[in-house]
DNA sequence: TATTCCATGTAAGACGTTACATGATTGA
DNA sequence: TCAATCATGTAACGTCTTACATGGAATA
């Protein structure tokens, strides 16, 4: 269950609702793992069912009534257990590489327009993600367990992106020079 | 259907049986591009239905009888459209994320073992997809379409591993540090 | 007045993994 | 003789997405 570990590992942090997880989990692993609601709050009622997590309902006034979860100690333990056990890396599974691969099927300008609609989509990531590291940890004084945790993520995912544009790059590079 | 996807572009360069795409797609797109047996048995048997690969019985002598499987003109015109529709970027979800943003959970000890051996792990593929590079592309002289073609998912799966490489020792440093 | 935000869910189906099942040939 | 390779499939289950469904409050 992998999104479950994620919406807990978020839940050890501070008690959320359904509908706050489905926004964002949290800064820094949010960036990466969103999902739908309704995947969310079919996981929440499992974790929940498990003894994972459990949900307070919060009133309010003039607005609807809340479902905040928060993890139990059974829930931190499960987890610390997982942490310990080793996972295998998931696969570089990427649409982009498959129609490069087939390219030879299209123009070459249909494969350079995604090339830079995929370059465009990854500076933006890039750049709001080097934001995020500005406003959040541009003071880091590097001896901050909690705040390398959280940094380390993110860091994941600048790295991440500035990788795919210079692929992209490289890309359009030989496949423009093919074109004349 | 993104699998699906991905078996008609390896089934465009030629023909292939179930049993050698679980094993591999192709060079280049099969390093990232693996699945079970049966879910591409599955695959293959739907893109049959839709009439985009057929299918052909050949009998061998002492060996199984193969179902030898390519692509139709359909099967191309289906591809080459989906590649001219733009698609999404796959998130990057990653268990190691997840696992160092919980990280306060476990002695630090447990979360720098595990960062060590995802680092290996994708340097053991960096190594292995250098020498694919090298062993099929070290004379590409940069004006065959095809080649390029099949070497840029290869260049994206040595850039991806590197910067995997560099984040763990990043990751590692900072968590060292803590300790001392 | 219309749209967005807050807030929660059910149902159906697609996608993917794991377990189960068979059987001949080749190499250690 | 035992394991690996070649070769194909079914069944069950888990994960995830898409569509459907509701309803009040705030904002444009």
């Amino acid at each position: 269950m992998p999104l479950a570990h994620a919406i807990l590992a978020s839940l050890i942090r501070h008690a959320r609702t359904g509908y706050g997880l489905a926004k964002s989990f949290d800064r820094s692993l949010g960036y990466f793992w969103n999902a739908t609601h309704q995947q969310i709050y079919h996981e929440l009622a499992r974790l929940e069912a498990q003894d994972l997590i459990i949900s307070e309902i919060v009133e309010q006034e003039g607005r609807p009534t809340q479902k905040l979860y928060s993890a139990t100690s059974l829930g931190r333990e499960v987890l610390a257990e997982w942490i310990a056990q080793p996972t295998e890396p998931s696969p570089l599974r990427e649409d982009l590489l498959v129609k490069v691969f087939a390219g030879g099927l299209v123009p070459r300008s249909v494969l350079l327009e995604e090339l830079k609609r995929y370059r465009i989509l990854h500076l933006e990531k890039l750049t709001f993600y080097q934001e995020m590291k500005q406003h959040d940890f541009s003071q880091m004084n590097g001896f901050d367990l909690d705040a390398t945790l959280r940094y380390l993520p993110l860091s994941r995912g600048i790295r991440y992106e500035a990788e795919w544009i210079a692929w992209c790059d490289e890309a359009i590079h030989l496949l423009d020079k093919e074109m004349s």
